[in-house]
DNA sequence: GGCTCTTGTTTCAAATTTCGGAACATAGGT
DNA sequence: ACCTATGTTCCGAAATTTGAAACAAGAGCC
């Protein structure tokens, strides 16, 4: 290679990773923010690589099906894109994206943190990581509550589009920190939406009020946008795999190889 | 590298193409038999690589969200891919994809190609490519005929359900050839379909009967199947782009970049 | 026409990067 | 405790990747 590149460590943790390998992905990438297409000096330009290398890296990906090019030459996302995101959509559940989120922010927190999802005039806990504390806000998943009760119901009722300016407020602000549908417990909840902005339900992480003060709960609410960011990221468009609910109630998946 | 691949050839036509990257993306196109997973050491197997390198391909993927690993070290489809599959889905046009498909058909044939989508009680054509020989079957694009009418008519009716031994015939059979509505024509039409089976339009091929005969027809109806398959391979779930006419309708995309 | 500027493509030798075997760490199963 | 399976690291040999430059082909302009 020509240039050394200071970032180039920047992206390798542990073990190493292939260069040639994740310049095609940033190829790839380039795509993400203009769907409409390069042209290959465009593509070159913006990687920062010779026309040449941008050449052979289309080209395979190309021939992959993961790019095509159009009688202008210009290059787009490929087909065999989509075939993927059918393969994810199928394997996906919102169980196995959401709980290690969970645990995350429980281990940052050190409380409880629960997903909700809204049904009917109920809100379901789907899938739930409880404080290791002795001391702590305990709750079984699959737990039933009413729609109109606590944190968590006020913010899916704010953005399932309830009227009122406690609403609107909740709305404006995102997240909402407040004292627990039961004494001595505090909660922070925010909602969760897919990339299509469809509401799929909301985190909350709770606590003992004279443990989870208002510091903490600061601190919680910044963690909570990141882990909403994080699971929308995951979550495919559309109902085509189902209500919210079910997804959790599917049986496991993993399978041997054959 | 330690082994001389013999296919090494076969996927590069003109210039080259990159091994390693080539290598990554069939690693990527395991998932599509297998969207539940595969461990570090199926994969390496499956695609004839040792472990160490089937590692750092996959890290690399990895890295760029191409892929995703569970608690378990499952390697799943990264939720990169569905944010590459909203861009497709974003810049995509029934038209860019139709007509080169048309192209082809027409210089494959020799007679005209065309794209018809059901509307209500009519059939528009959409994208229309006609024969370059003197004699031809001519149409314009955008012309609108009655749906009951035509072998298009037949087709596109029977895929959307219609009762009766004759469209039973025609969904068994999947293409229809037949004297065209007009005398002296012949055409051949064949139903497209979406990935997930709902139906897009109908392509078909159609001239004058004293050249296009029965001979003909079959070889043309074997390539409008190819040429139906090639379609669906490019066309996105869901209807959340709008309805199909809409998609010719849009202006035209291509910008420059910046 | 002739000229220029751009784009996409091919070639080639230098050298960086990839490759796999083997050894290692860890976990699970018997 | 043993044994097997997995995922991970290390290393030198070897082949791949790389960019500059030259080439072909258009588009635009004077």
């Amino acid at each position: 290679m020509a240039k050394a590149d200071p970032t180039k460590d920047a992206g390798a943790r542990t073990g190493s990773t292939s260069l040639t390998v994740r310049k095609s992905l940033d190829v790839m990438d380039s795509f993400l923010d203009r769907p409409e297409g390069y042209t290959l000096t465009q593509l070159a330009a913006r990687n920062g690589m010779s026309k040449a290398t941008a050449l052979r890296l289309c080209a395979t990906l190309e021939a992959c099906g993961y790019l095509d090019r159009d009688e202008r030459m210009i290059y787009r996302i490929g087909p065999k894109v989509l075939r993927l995101a059918q393969g994810y959509r199928h394997q996906f559940r919102l169980e196995t994206v959401v709980r290690p989120v969970l645990q995350r922010l429980r281990d940052q927190t050190g409380e409880s943190a629960s997903f909700y999802v809204a049904e009917h005039t109920e809100r379901v806990c789907l899938v739930r990581e409880n404080s290791r504390h002795v001391i702590r806000h305990h709750l079984e998943e699959g737990t039933r509550l009413p729609l109109h009760e606590g944190v968590v119901g006020r913010v899916l009722q704010a953005f399932q589009g309830a009227k009122g300016r406690q609403f609107d407020r909740i709305r404006a602000d995102g997240v909402l920190m407040a004292r627990g549908r039961e004494p001595h417990t505090a909660s922070v909840a925010a909602p969760v939406h897919d990339m299509a902005g469809r509401l799929i339900g909301a985190l909350v992480i709770s606590g003992p009020y004279s443990r989870f003060d208002a510091g903490r709960q600061h601190a919680a609410a910044a963690l909570l946008l990141g882990a909403r960011d994080d699971i929308a990221r995951h979550v495919p468009l559309e109902g085509d795999m189902g209500k919210p609910t079910a997804l959790a109630t599917q049986t496991p998946v993993l399978s041997r190889a054959g």
